[in-house]
DNA sequence: ACAATATACCGAGGCAGCCTCGAATTAACA
DNA sequence: TGTTAATTCGAGGCTGCCTCGGTATATTGT
């Protein structure tokens, strides 16, 4: 909210701190959907202090994902190295299944992400798309995929996985996982 | 809207109708989120009125299924007699996720009738697992599915395949389905 | 044709949520 | 301690959900 160079102010820092922990909550036990007015409401703060900070929800979620997000990368980074192809690819699936869980609602902005330039997160989706090219061109290497099979596929798992995961079970959407990983291997 | 034994009223009759065409198009326009509102608007009628017909969301939305959703379950009982069960199965999926597409959100509510009784669509829901569990049954006579494949597999992969058709592409959730469906085989 | 009556319609109104904008406040700095 | 730019506040306009009491009217029996 500063442009200047003077020092950021001390209640704009605090407040910022404190929608975004409210915000955490919120999106936690409600999904991305849960009203705004309520989270700035619990922060103790008015509703447009909220949208002096953040534009809109996505601004919102994109920074509290900032983190989870380097870590969630670091990790994809790491796996390439991993000696199965295979399993690293799996794991970075679960791994990213996971990540999108912590907010209901969370699978379809990422699903959108990818298209959608404007949009903070849109940064973090090209990220994991490549991720997920490289690991399959990993697991091609060791001959455990399909020469057809694409990082947007690998993408496209993910989403629906996470979809199903918010609406009905962790199960669900493993066993959906592990079919769709076992179809990927060569005949 | 009428419980005893008179004949029912014309113009309800009518405003029923328009009501259902109305919501069909607003539906398919802009998904089953809809404003009802905009719809008792271009149907001519108040909003109460809308309401008086079908007391929430998913009453207009089931009463506009029906015929769609019967047709759906002959098609089903139908491929029981399919001489491959793999093909069977693969047409049952793609028709479902076919039907599903007609209204984006559908698949949400879809994923959810199962549990929810008291949903107009839970009746249908059940009906869908149902045939997917015996089309399960079925391929797996023919050896051309593993043992451990359930009707709930099939379930999930029908509504997170129509999901990602309505979040993404056609091809992206065909490709879902084709990978998936080759995981089921045996290795 | 005309009441009588059940049935259906209407739409104001209460509530919640989104988002904006001008006025009021206040922290940082000199 | 005054100046100033940054930040906060919250009323207000908008849309949408849903209910309910009052009103209109189609159907029926005469």
């Amino acid at each position: 909210m500063s442009t200047g160079s003077r020092r950021p102010r001390a209640d704009a820092r605090r407040n910022y701190e404190r929608l975004l922990a409210e915000a955490d909550s919120a999106f936690r036990e409600r999904g991305t959907e849960a009203s705004l007015e309520s989270i700035a409401r619990r922060a103790g703060v008015a509703i447009g202090t909220l949208y002096g900070h953040f534009p809109n929800r996505r601004a919102l979620v994109g920074a509290l994902l900032r983190d989870r997000n380097d870590a969630l990368f670091a990790f994809g980074e790491r796996l390439l190295a991993h000696p199965s192809g295979t399993e690293a690819l799996a794991d970075w699936v679960r791994a990213v299944v996971e990540h999108a869980a912590t907010y209901s609602g969370l699978a379809a902005m990422l699903a959108n992400g990818l298209d959608d330039e404007a949009s903070e997160l849109h940064a973090s989706c090209v990220r994991m798309a490549d991720i997920g090219e490289r690991l399959i061109t990993h697991a091609r290497g060791s001959g455990a995929v399909r020469p057809d099979v694409t990082g947007t596929d690998v993408f496209t798992l993910i989403n629906a996985a996470a979809w199903v995961r918010e609406q009905t079970s962790h199960e669900d959407a493993d066993r959906l996982v592990r079919l769709t990983l076992d179809g990927l291997a060569p005949r």
